[in-house]
DNA sequence: ATGAAAGCGCTAACAG
DNA sequence: CTGTTAGCGCTTTCAT
């Protein structure tokens, strides 16, 4: 079962009385043709609504006009807002841009669908939706010399190996938050986050390091707890430091926030009056939680269109930017102030 | 910027002293070929590593080994596990099969994206999450002879269209249901829905009412009420209806089901005592919920997976079921028994 | 059982 | 400015 095949350069070249060469110039645009010739084609081109097929074209440059886009499979069973909102913007973009998208899930070690998808050079380049501090797919690129672009920045180690390496200022932005929220009050505070093989999660960390520092908060006081996974490390956790007087709580993700917010309450404390929460991650249901949550938001869609055109600029030789940075907002609430 | 070449069929054929036809039949598995070539192909292919250049095979066979599916944006704004749990699963046996997935973003009337990956022959095949009564894309891809397949059955008016249409047993499901659910009490009931556009829903609601027929429930006395999209609407419908004495109330989906909670809760009632509830949908969220609520499962990513792989079979030229029919779980918690 | 040759539909030197 | 020609890497008759 095939689809039916439709015109080709050909049927138009033939109708037109033209070479097929002449009629791949008037699409493409690339070396000389004069106007009339031009508009000629552009008009029988539009009148049979004939349209290059992408296989010969693949085939005769060397390119898919296809992007790979790895998700991680975690994703399936639970929603990931950034990977879903990151996917659609970068559909969008790529469409705009004239190219498509294909997903590849993978789970940690097993990339197979990304490797088979390269072996047969199926897509020009591949976008990353996380940086991690050991990743066995940017090293897979790397060893492969596979064009890729990332959201959020590469680990050290990596430096200057993606083509683009977009990321929002988490460090300039969880130094400002940390600074707005951490002024008001001498509570003893605590850093809450889970996984600290995140890239981004060492920038936001490094971000509130030097707010403490400005703030001269000795980092000893603070205490920074990580590998908050699920509600009961939430709980054990949250509770012992709140029997060592820590009061306000920054929170590294959504997640994370959530779940202290919920241990909190069912503590029996009181937010903002008895403890205080931050998060360096902003989403709706922080917005609408009760109390409304003090957060720092990055669009994760203006990231992601960012990081997509930059590197389809970059396939198309032409100028790109390969290391966008974007802003950020704080958004204070109740939650802490 | 272009990938490096890599090795082609012809560098394997002269390595071998064969020619390519001999190379190109061994990986096939077409034509005939001595079991002793094969073998010293197979091993000089594996030794190599090479893979068959994936645009020029599409172009000899006019085929390309991709599927688009096709994703309504709304998904963007908003989590719908039902097209996460899908997506996941249509990637994960397309790949087990030798097939891409792209995916192509829509909005009701705007399918561009899709359009222009089917003008470009860029698929050989189209997946869609939703089918709906009128729908502009099931349209498309009937005037232009696309081969598809739908998650969830077609209007009747498309019959047949699709190659593959794969659905739960939504009207069975929902009929034994409502019968377990109604069965145990005759305290007044309602149905609350959202957009009766959706065959699912159409699906559910005829399960409804032939349970209702069964159980001697005249359809008067059951308010069905549609178009309950947020919150505020919910709230409208409910307290309407408890004014008028419902009592059950049966919804038609996860998020129906969710505000119904909420709108109940809020106006001060005890679920099982005051009021009870159940859905036709189950999600974690509902098992989760205070209390759990009796639910209605159905396995979305195996239904993807079955409509992923019957289609492919078809595509191929093998059997396949273009109806896939699969089962449902009635599961019985607090919120209604 | 194997190979030679044509062709899939397009691009890109190279000529003119 | 336009056409001729030779590929791109693979499949597929048709011979042998």
């Amino acid at each position: 079962m095939t689809i039916k095949p439709s015109l080709t350069i050909d049927d138009i070249a033939r109708e037109l009385g033209v070479s097929k060469t002449t009629v791949s110039r008037a699409i493409s645009g690339k070396g000389r043709i004069s106007a009339a010739t031009r508009e000629r084609v552009q008009a029988c081109i539009e009148k049979h609504n004939y349209k290059p097929n992408a296989s010969a074209k693949s085939l005769a440059e060397s390119r898919t006009y296809n992007l790979a886009l790895v998700l991680p499979r975690d994703f399936v069973k639970l929603d990931i807002p950034f990977v879903r909102q990151t996917m659609s913007a970068i559909c969008d973009e790529a469409f705009l841009l004239g190219y498509n998208v294909m997903i590849c899930l993978s789970v940690g070690d097993d990339s197979s669908a990304l490797v088979r998808t390269l072996d047969y050079r199926k897509v020009d380049g591949v976008i990353l939706t996380r940086t991690v501090e050991d990743d066995p797919i940017a090293e897979l690129l790397i060893r492969r010399d596979i064009p890729f672009a990332t959201l959020g920045s590469l680990p050290a180690k990596y430096a200057g190996k993606a083509i683009v390496e977009a990321d929002h200022d988490q460090l300039g932005g969880c130094y400002a938050f940390s600074k707005a929220v951490l002024a008001g009050s001498r509570a003893q505070t605590a850093v809450l986050g889970n996984d600290l093989n995140y890239i981004v999660n060492q920038s936001r960390l490094s971000g509130f390091r030097k707010a403490c520092q400005e703030l001269e908060i000795p980092m000893e006081q603070t205490p920074i707890r990580m590998g908050i996974n699920d509600l009961e490390s939430c709980r054990e956790t949250v509770e012992e430091l709140l029997a060592l007087g820590v009061r306000r709580f920054l929170c590294m993700d959504e997640d994370v926030c959530t779940r202290t917010m919920t241990v909190l309450k069912g503590n029996g404390l009181s937010i903002p009056g008895d403890a205080q929460v931050a998060s360096f991650a902003d989403t709706d249901q922080l917005k609408t939680a009760v109390p409304p949550v003090s957060a720092l938001y990055f669009d994760a869609a203006e990231l992601a269109r960012a990081a997509c055109r930059e590197f389809i600029q970059a396939l198309n030789d032409e100028e790109y930017d390969s290391k966008p940075l974007l802003g950020y907002k704080i958004r204070l609430r109740q939650s802490m102030i």
